[in-house]
DNA sequence: CCTTCACTTGAACAACTATTCAACTACCTA
DNA sequence: TAGGTAGTTGAATAGTTGTTCAAGTGAAGG
């Protein structure tokens, strides 16, 4: 059910961002615009992932992932842990974590329900 | 405050989306990944508005700012209307404006508080 | 009809991006 | 140390994209 009235606030910040916002907020949205990169950032925002695993998982090579994870990470979306000769990715924080997921659940279930 | 925990259902879906669920989903992204679109996008999600108003207050060529509306128009981000000469865009439902509104909120608010 | 306003469209171009391949580093173990 | 596993990185390339400019609609007014 969609939400038709928000705060006088929100509605002025959202529709008058700043050309320098509107990029900050961009990036995000465009780092998650690709599909490869899309589903490695979701992968890793349901739970920590070894960058092969994900490679095999999505059926990409490692190079490939690893070049995307380079990506999510300088944005700060995904945090690389070592642990011996792997290296687990997984969401930042449960900032991050939720947010990823909610956007992906909202409009996944807005895309079923279109046509 | 972020949510740690999602329905098994949520996080099943959004962790092992197909090649063909990652692209769509991501399509949108993309649309959202580019801070001039998505600048209009969200002035459209606040309002309908002209086109020439746009450009203008966004500081935009007429020409580039119908151009984006094309893209968000074929992806039912948007939704044109005409009115004499001028032709009003707005959110295609409230179910857009819904989402728009809120992604943009959230990480508007979430890109505040980092750093 | 002619003109003006409001917008759309197509071509052209520079800038950027996703992907692959090959070479490289880091870590473990035998 | 030698060798294998796990990942990173740089270059090269094919493809895409944002923006501009010029020319093209469609509607209203004279």
């Amino acid at each position: 059910m969609p939400q038709t009235t928000w705060t006088p606030d929100a509605l002025a910040r959202v529709s008058s961002l700043s050309r320098d916002q509107a990029t900050v907020l961009a990036e995000v949205f465009r780092l998650l615009g690709d599909p490869s990169r899309l589903r490695i950032a979701l992968l890793c925002a349901a739970g920590a992932r070894a960058v092969t695993d994900i490679a095999e998982q999505l059926d990409m090579s490692v190079s490939l992932v690893s070049h995307h994870l380079r990506l999510l990470r300088s944005a700060r979306l995904v945090r690389p842990e070592r642990q011996g000769r792997q290296v687990f990715y997984s969401a930042t924080d449960d900032n991050v974590r939720c947010v990823l997921i909610d956007m992906a659940d909202h409009m996944f279930a807005w895309g079923e329900e279109e046509e």
